[in-house]
DNA sequence: ACCGACCCTG
DNA sequence: CAGGGTCGGT
């Protein structure tokens, strides 16, 4: 039989994740301690999704099982056949194992990568070392156990050719023991399990599946290993059930049975199904004939692999609430759980290929120091899709920036359910691309690099209507200066990617930073200082910046004053007073309205504030009423006027004092 | 539409 | 010196 250990010295890339655990030679734990701040960037899981690993293993198991014939699984085969065959054969399962912008699409994995996220792993396992020898103990006691079943069993054998009678009862015996070893097993691994949730944090009781979690930053990487070193038995591993290997536990989801499900009640409905069991095709009787032993094991096998699922699974919970930007991968142990999707059982999951691909595309984009709107983003948004088994975050008061996935992706070259939330994946590509900028020389003291560079740039970013993409949903418009404060906002196509690429801090101004200024122009046509401090915080402040954002305010007033000249001039030309009176009524839907918010509220997504409107009207009337009266004769015949408008300033929003670009979600859909 | 240069004021 | 305004260049 195709025991675990068989596999022992295969190279990394091909060896079962519990073999790893197994076979750990390194003895130096501490030379591989990994920061928990790089954990982000190492794919931990990755690996054990992975075909060569995991699944290679399990389609080599089943094609020796016959379990589809059909598919014909080799060792060396591509990882593209056997996924493609194995995604036809269990057409079932919408899986999309691998990542077409990252691994796909011919581009085979690396197995010295892979290799060396093992490598990764396995060091993990060896930082609890005095755990791993508790558990190596156990492992001997199970083994110990497992050989007697076998034993047991081969007696057994002998007993069939005795009294019939006699040895059904002696086979119920058999059973009863099997379950009895079983139960214990899972008890055991229940004790382990809750151990190790509560060095991870008291979490034992209260998660549930990974689906109240805090954000406590990055998980430990220690953490992480003992979570695996958990499970790394095949007998411990029948611990508890896959979640989506055998059949559905009717209190999975009782108290920890969540995690942790009952036994007895399992065994009994595995037993008693009369169907596959323990998720595997070892069915009831068939496991007392003369090969019954090795079914047994490999059924046990199974189980673990089931176990090494459901571990995956929680630990990429546990990423995707420590790492918002790996939210999407929320929920991910697709690889075996697919494979061994013999009997699925109706636990909602999530869209496998969803979490699978926009992981290495989001651990890799950047995460600013500052940043806080680039990681909240996918979290508010994404996580309560992507992984719906996740209890909703309460939303922030940031603007939902990244719509529900929609089906009419603009890349036409990824499947219609491409797991990359493509909205994201812009985000990632336009602040890997604001970043990549932030390389190049300077051009100017005050201005940030990408906004120098993208000032002559933006046709290289995508058009409206892809950013469109970026809209959120109509649902909650905003009105009247509702901005929902902070995120990048959605602003037209030529500087929307500047303005998310601004949520992350600057060193000067960027185009985000000015489209804010605009519109920040709407509540303080004069503000001071301290007041664009305040509202600038993404903004290393230093004289050049400063001043410049005063220039910025400066010339806007310039703009302003000069429009509401001309157009008070014009209102003057009126010969008729009602003609004279329209004119000087600054309406939503006249000329020097569209001007005004032509110029401040370019991408239109701002609802343009009433005050603004009303002391856009209170200068108009002033401008024409000096002009009437030739005041304007006077050089200095502007300077009443502007003191007049330098006194309506208002108080700008709370919301502008985040950093970003802010914006309401007036128009947007 | 934006900005630099310049001037003025406090 | 900071800030505001104006003018002219692009």
């Amino acid at each position: 039989m195709d025991s675990p250990s068989d596999r022992f010295h295969q190279q990394p890339s091909q060896m079962c994740p519990f073999e790893l655990y197994r076979s750990l030679p390194d003895s130096n734990p501490s030379n591989h301690r990994f920061s928990p701040g790089s954990l982000s960037s190492h794919p931990l899981f990755s690996p054990l999704m992975h075909p060569n690993s995991m699944s290679q293993r399990w389609g080599s198991f089943r094609q020796r099982q016959g379990l589809f014939p059909g598919l014909l699984v080799d060792d060396d085969v591509s990882e593209e056949d056997v996924f493609g065959k194995r995604e036809f054969s269990v057409g079932a399962t919408p899986s999309l194992q691998r990542c077409p912008g990252e691994r796909g699409q011919g581009s085979a994995p690396e197995p010295g990568d892979w290799g060396q996220d093992f490598a990764r792993v396995k060091r993990l396992r060896m930082d609890s070392a005095a755990r791993s020898e508790e558990e190596m103990r156990r492992r001997e006691g199970k083994r110990g156990r497992k050989s007697t079943a076998s034993v047991r069993m081969d007696k057994r054998r002998g007993a069939e050719q005795g009294n019939r009678r006699e040895s059904r009862e002696g086979r119920k015996r058999q059973r009863q023991e099997l379950k009895l070893q079983l139960e214990e097993t899972r008890g055991k691994l229940l004790e382990l399990q809750r151990k190790v949730w509560k060095v991870y944090g008291g979490q034992a009781d209260d998660e549930k599946g990974g689906e109240e979690e805090q954000e406590n930053g990055l998980i430990n990487l220690d953490e992480v290993a003992e979570m695996f070193s958990d499970s790394d038995d095949p007998l411990t591993g029948s611990g508890f059930s896959p979640p989506r290997c055998s059949s559905k536990k009717p209190n999975e989801t009782n108290g920890n049975a969540g995690i942790f499900p009952e036994t007895s009640v399992d065994l009994d409905l595995e037993l008693n199904g009369d169907q596959v069991w323990l998720g595997c095709s070892l069915v009831r009787g068939e496991w007392e004939s003369a090969e019954g032993g090795q079914k047994f094991a490999q059924a046990l096998k199974q189980e673990l692999a089931n176990v090494v699922a459901q571990v995956i699974d929680r630990v990429v919970r546990l990423y995707a609430e420590t790492d918002p930007s790996a939210v999407t991968m929320a929920s991910v142990p697709q690889e075996t759980s697919m494979t061994l999707d013999l009997n699925p059982d109706q636990r909602p999951r999530p869209h496998p290929a969803e979490q699978v691909e926009a992981l290495p595309l989001l651990t890799k984009s950047p995460q600013d120091k500052r940043a806080p709107i680039a990681q909240s983003v996918p979290k508010d948004l994404l996580l309560p899709q992507a992984n719906p088994s996740l209890t909703p975050l309460p939303q922030p008061p940031l603007p939902a920036l990244l719509p529900p996935r929609r089906k009419d992706h603009f890349l036409p070259s990824y499947p219609p359910d491409n797991p990359v939330p493509l909205p994201l994946l812009h985000y990632t590509m336009q602040n890997l691309f604001a970043r990549s900028l932030s390389t190049l020389p300077l051009h100017k003291d005050c201005l940030s690099e990408s906004f120098m560079d993208f000032r002559s740039h933006n046709s290289a970013f995508p058009p409206i209507s892809l950013l469109g993409q970026l809209e959120p949903s109509p649902s909650d418009r905003a009105r009247e200066g509702g901005m929902r404060g902070g995120g990048a906002g959605v602003v037209d196509g030529g500087d929307a990617a500047l303005y998310l690429a601004a949520g992350s801090s600057q060193e000067g101004l960027s185009p985000c930073h000015l489209k804010k200024a605009k519109l920040m122009f709407f509540y303080t046509r004069y503000p001071s200082s301290s007041t664009l401090k305040t509202y600038f915080p993404d903004v290393k402040f230093n004289r050049c910046v400063n001043s410049q954002l005063i220039k910025w305010f400066s010339n806007f007033r310039e703009f302003f004053y000069i429009q509401m000249e001309r157009f008070a001039r014009q209102a003057a030309r009126e010969g008729l007073a009602s003609a004279r009176e329209r004119a000087l009524h600054l309406g939503r839907d006249t000329e020097l309205y569209r001007i005004l918010n032509m110029h401040y509220n370019k991408s239109n997504d701002y609802q343009v504030p009433e005050r603004f409107v009303e002391i856009s009207e209170v200068a108009l009337r002033e401008f024409f009423s000096a002009i009437q009266s030739g005041r304007d004769a006077d050089p200095c015949w502007k300077k009443a006027i502007y003191k007049i408008i330098c006194k309506l300033d208002s108080p700008v929003p709370d919301s502008f004092r985040l950093p970003g670009c802010p914006t309401d979600t007036y128009r947007m859909g």
